[in-house]
RNA sequence: CGGGGUGUAGCGCAGUCCGGUUAGCGUACCUGGUUUGGGACCAGGUGGUCGUAGGUUCGAAUCCUACCACCCCGACCA
C-alpha cells in the first residue's frame, strides 16, 4: 500500500490535499499560493473547458484575448469594484532588472520604475469596457457576446489547491446588451449554463440562485450563483454570473445611438467558472481510495489490464484487446491499454483507482479460454465476469450509467444534508453537523453578518425555486416570505 | 497578516532536545533471477547543497539570526 491517501473522516482537508498530489492532478510549485496543474489534473481541466466553450458558442458567444495588465487608473474608475479588489492586486512597478554591483545577484533597476504601475489582473471588468467603449457605438454594435480564457490573480491571505490559489485559471464572459431586460435574460442563461455543465458533466448538482447584497461581486446590480455540497457537508460557489447594470458603461462612458437616435449607457453582465471547478469535482465524488471521475471528464474512461504469465500469453491476450480498443476509439471512448510489464496487475488496478478511471477490464488466460472478461466499475467497487462478445455495448452502457449513478449519489447525499430549521437553537446545533440549512431570514445585512459572526455560515443564495411561504426570521424573528440557503463554505 | 506546526534521497520518515566517524530506515529507481487474477520475492547497486542565506564553533542536519515554502487555527476573501 505505497500509495495510501488518509481517509476522509480521518481528515477532510488532509485527504483532499494528499489525493490531488497522488492522483497526478497538480502540486504547489516554488511560488507562495500559487500551484502546477500536471497532465493528468490538466487534461481534466482541458476537457471542461471544451465542454463549456461548446456550450458558450452555442449561445452566441465568441472568444477573445484582453490584455494581463491593467493600467492602475482604470480600476479606480468603478468606485465598488476597486473596494472590492483592491486588497488582494499584485502590482508591477518596474520593468527592468540589473545585476548587483556587489555581485550579489539581480536586482531590481531602480531607474527602470514604470510611470504608471500595472496592476495584474483580477477580473477584467476594467480592461475590458475600457475596450467596449472603442467598439460600441450604435444598436447595431450590440449585443457584443464575448468570453475569455485567461489566468488571473488574487493575492489571497490562505491558499487552498484548486480552491483558492493565488492564480488561477478561469473563463470569463463579458456581454453588452441594448436594454436591461436583454443583459438579465443573459445573465441567468449562463447561470443556466454552469448549472447544466456541472450537472451534466461534472455530475456535481447545484442550487441556483442569487447572492445577498452583502455576498455580491464588487460593481453588480445582481450576483448569481451555483452552490454545490461537498462530502464534508460544506457549501462550494462552482460558477457566478453578474448582472452589472449599467454600471461599468458610466464608469467607461460607453454609450450607443439607439434606434431613436438617443444616446444610451449599455447594460452589462459578466459571469465565470474557474479551476475551483476541478476541487468541486473533486471533493464531490471521490473516497478513500482515490479520485472518483464522471466519464465525460475523465481523461481515461477505460483501462484494460491483462493478466499474464510470459509474452506468449500476452501475444494472445492482446489480439483479443486490440480490436476492442480500436471499436471504442471509433466509438469515442478513451481507453488505454496498459500491458507494460512494469507492474503488477494489483498494482495497476490500484493506481487506476487512484487516478479515478471510471471502467476497468481484466483479462487472463481464465478469460481468455472462457471467452469472458472482467469489468469493474469505479464509483462502486463492484466488478463482475461478463461474456467478452456484447463488451463494447455493455462498457458504454456503463458509462452512461456511472456518470448517473454518481449525480444521483451526490444528490441524494445532498438531500441528505438539507435541513428546514426554524429555531435559532437549532440552527446554532445544526451548523455544527454540516449540510445546508433552509431557513427564514428577514432581509437584513444586519441579520446576516450576526449570524455569519455567530456560526460562520453565510447566506449562500436565495433560491430561484424557493416557495412561497410566510415565516419569521430564524435569529431576528421578523417576517419572512421565503427561506434562504445557509451553510459554512469554502 | 496574527498564533501553532513542518521542511533531511522521487515519496514517507528517524536523527536535532544534549554539536563530534563516511547522515540512516522504508518505499521508489537501476541490474540479474524467480514471479504475475488486488499494491510480488531474493540478491546486488544508484541516488543527499539536511528549505535558503548569514553567524557561533577546532567541528553544525543539530546552536543563533533573517528569509522562503507548505500544513492547521484565526482574520481577510465574489
Amino acid at each position: 500500500m505505497a500509495k495510501a491517501i488518509p481517509s476522509r473522516s480521518e481528515n477532510y482537508s488532509e485527504w483532499y490535499n494528499e489525493l490531488i498530489k497522488k492522483a497526478d492532478l497538480a502540486e504547489n510549485s516554488a511560488v507562495r499560493g500559487c500551484m502546477v496543474i500536471k497532465p493528468y489534473g490538466y487534461s481534466i481541466w482541458e476537457k471542461m473547458q471544451r465542454a463549456l466553450d461548446d456550450m458558450f458558442k452555442e449561445t452566441g458567444h465568441s472568444n477573445a484575448y484582453f490584455p494581463l495588465f491593467i493600467p492602475k487608473s482604470y480600476l479606480s474608475k468603478e468606485a465598488s469594484h476597486v473596494e472590492g479588489f483592491a486588497k488582494e492586486c499584485a502590482v508591477v512597478t518596474h520593468y527592468r532588472l540589473k545585476n548587483a554591483e556587489d555581485g550579489s545577484g539581480v536586482i531590481v533597476d531602480p531607474e527602470a520604475k514604470l510611470e504608471e504601475e500595472l496592476i495584474v489582473r483580477p477580473t477584467s471588468e476594467t480592461v475590458i469596457w475600457s475596450t467596449y467603449k472603442n467598439w460600441i457605438q450604435s444598436y447595431r454594435d450590440l449585443p457584443l457576446l464575448i468570453n475569455q480564457w485567461a489566468n488571473v490573480v488574487r493575492w489571497e491571505m490562505r491558499t487552498r489547491i484548486f480552491l483558492r490559489t493565488a492564480e488561477f485559471l478561469w473563463q470569463e464572459g463579458h456581454t453588452a446588451h441594448a436594454t436591461k431586460a436583454e443583459a438579465e435574460a443573459e445573465t441567468r442563461q449562463m447561470l443556466d449554463v454552469y448549472a447544466r455543465f456541472a450537472e451534466e458533466w461534472m455530475g456535481v448538482p447545484v442550487v441556483r440562485g442569487s447572492k445577498t447584497p452583502n455576498e455580491r461581486f464588487a460593481g453588480a446590480e445582481d450576483t448569481m450563483c451555483i452552490e454545490a455540497m461537498m462530502q464534508d457537508g460544506k457549501a462550494l460557489q462552482a460558477g457566478t454570473s453578474h448582472f452589472l447594470g449599467q454600471n461599468f458603461a458610466k464608469a467607461f462612458d460607453v454609450q450607443f445611438l439607439n434606434k431613436a437616435n438617443q444616446q444610451e449607457y449599455v447594460w452589462g453582465t459578466s459571469w465565470g467558472v474557474s479551476t475551483r471547478l476541478m476541487g468541486a469535482l473533486i471533493m464531490a465524488h471521490s473516497d478513500d481510495d482515490g479520485l472518483v471521475l464522471p466519464p465525460k471528464l475523465a481523461p481515461i474512461q477505460v483501462v484494460i489490464v491483462p493478466i499474464y504469465r510470459n509474452e506468449e500469453q500476452l501475444a494472445q491476450l492482446s489480439e483479443r484487446i486490440l480490436p476492442l480498443v480500436k471499436d471504442l476509439r471509433k466509438a469515442g471512448v478513451s481507453v488505454k491499454f496498459d500491458d507494460s510489464d512494469t507492474n503488477k496487475p494489483g498494482w495497476k488496478f490500484a493506481e487506476y483507482e487512484l487516478r479515478g478511471v471510471p471502467v476497468r477490464l481484466a483479462m487472463g488466460m481464465r478469460d481468455f479460454e472462457n471467452g469472458t472478461v472482467e469489468i469493474a466499475r469505479r464509483d462502486l467497487k463492484t466488478k463482475e465476469t461478463v461474456p467478452f462478445d456484447g463488451i463494447l455495448e455493455r462498457i458504454q452502457a456503463l458509462l452512461d450509467d456511472i456518470q448517473q449513478s454518481i449525480y444521483q449519489k451526490a444528490l441524494a447525499f445532498r438531500q441528505a444534508n438539507t435541513f428546514k430549521v426554524d429555531t435559532w437553537d437549532e440552527f446554532k446545533d445544526q451548523i455544527e453537523k454540516g449540510g445546508f440549512i433552509m431557513a427564514h431570514w428577514d432581509g437584513t445585512s444586519e441579520t446576516e453578518e450576526a449570524i455569519k459572526e455567530e456560526t460562520k455560515a453565510t447566506i449562500r443564495c436565495i433560491p430561484f425555486d424557493a416557495e412561497d411561504e410566510a415565516g419569521t426570521c430564524v435569529f431576528s424573528g421578523q417576517p419572512s416570505a421565503r427561506r434562504v440557503v445557509f451553510a459554512r463554505a469554502y
